[in-house]
DNA sequence: GTTTTTTTAAAATAAATGTTTTAAAACGTT
DNA sequence: AACGTTTTAAAACATTTATTTTAAAAAAAC
């Protein structure tokens, strides 16, 4: 049934995804898609509708395999040492990533430069992460590990701000020896 | 002698600060900034050359007029209480704050997208004010402020980071919160 | 081997964007 | 009021960018 493709649509999209990550995706041109995946330009709307379509998919892709892995962690473990394990991988790993910051994050004030499908999926993601994390702070405290008197929802949000918007927006990572610091100062946050 | 102009330059430069900090360098166009300065295309080409031209004098007006002042007072005071006033002034006026991030850092990672002299320009300014933190630090050293045995290179940018990468950067202002901890978090490790 | 289907390469189109030109209008100077 | 200079408005131009079209090439199905 016709000519088989050429290309392998996930390496495709994951390359788009590192493209659009490093640049923005404004500042991200098909031709700079095309050129840097190989793909011919009208394969890449045939397969993605536009390049928006595209976007959204390394979207997906990001939410996928970059971050969703490090988020899984926590979903099998909703607790304490969930929340534990998760801030070491994120905080150990920022140091050997090769982007800057968070691709959902970097977008999340171009509102107005993405497009609404785009602008959604961003926003759902964040309410994903931030309800993963609080999640499990709110069983952390059902088992006594964190004070009754902690406000968990400010907690969750203070640390997907901190560990996305500081340690995987490492932007400076050369500059390693501050996520030592970051850690250190959560889990003290939440233990005290 | 000859017709004079219907602009102030400089509030046409701090508009279009504005706009550049709001959207980024590449996602705003030309038409963008003659629509919400109201200067004429002629006379903006006229003025600044072309808009990196432009860009580059909103990158002085951001350093000049936004950020300077954040820093005057550590010139001024470069001491311990020098720091411990700007970090105070910084984190707090951080809630206020219309725009997003650090106009600067927000283009750092752009280096491919603003032109050359613009990519110079932001390296300098880094340089600049982990200069101004560093001295700062060094002579809190000197006064016995901080423990000798304290790495003051490393504070520095550990201070840097902080502020312009996660509390200028708060791109997630509804979150104020976290202001306040990073404040003592800083002000702690310093006096440990 | 012909047909059928789909990909691909390259050219074509259309819109946006950066920049320049042209001529008229505005103002100070004489 | 005429002159010289500069701004301004609008159109013109050139380039980039997103998208579509066209026809040739490639492989599967019959």
């Amino acid at each position: 049934m016709g000519r088989p493709k050429s290309y392998s649509r996930d390496a495709v999209v994951e390359k788009a995804m590192s493209v659009f990550w490093q640049n923005g995706y404004k500042a991200t041109s098909v031709s700079d898609i095309v050129r840097e995946t190989g793909l011919n330009t009208a394969s890449m709307y045939k397969e993605f509708g536009d390049k928006e379509g595209l976007f959204s998919e390394a979207l997906h892709h990001y939410r996928d395999h970059i971050i969703g892995p490090r988020y899984r962690i926590l979903i099998d473990n909703p607790n304490m040492s969930g929340v534990e394990m998760f801030l070491r991988n994120v905080f150990l790993g920022a140091a050997k990533k090769e982007y800057k910051g968070c691709l959902m994050m970097n977008h999340l004030a171009q509102k107005n430069v993405i497009g609404p499908d785009a602008v959604k999926q961003v926003g759902a993601f964040c309410a994903e992460i931030e309800s993963l994390v609080e999640t499990a702070l709110f069983n952390a405290q059902s088992d006594g590990e964190i004070g009754p008197e902690k406000d968990v929802a400010q907690l969750a949000s203070f640390i997907v701000f901190c560990v996305h918007g500081t340690v995987l927006y490492g932007r400076h990572d050369e500059k390693k020896h501050m996520i030592p610091k970051f850690y250190d100062m959560i889990m003290q946050e939440l233990r005290s």
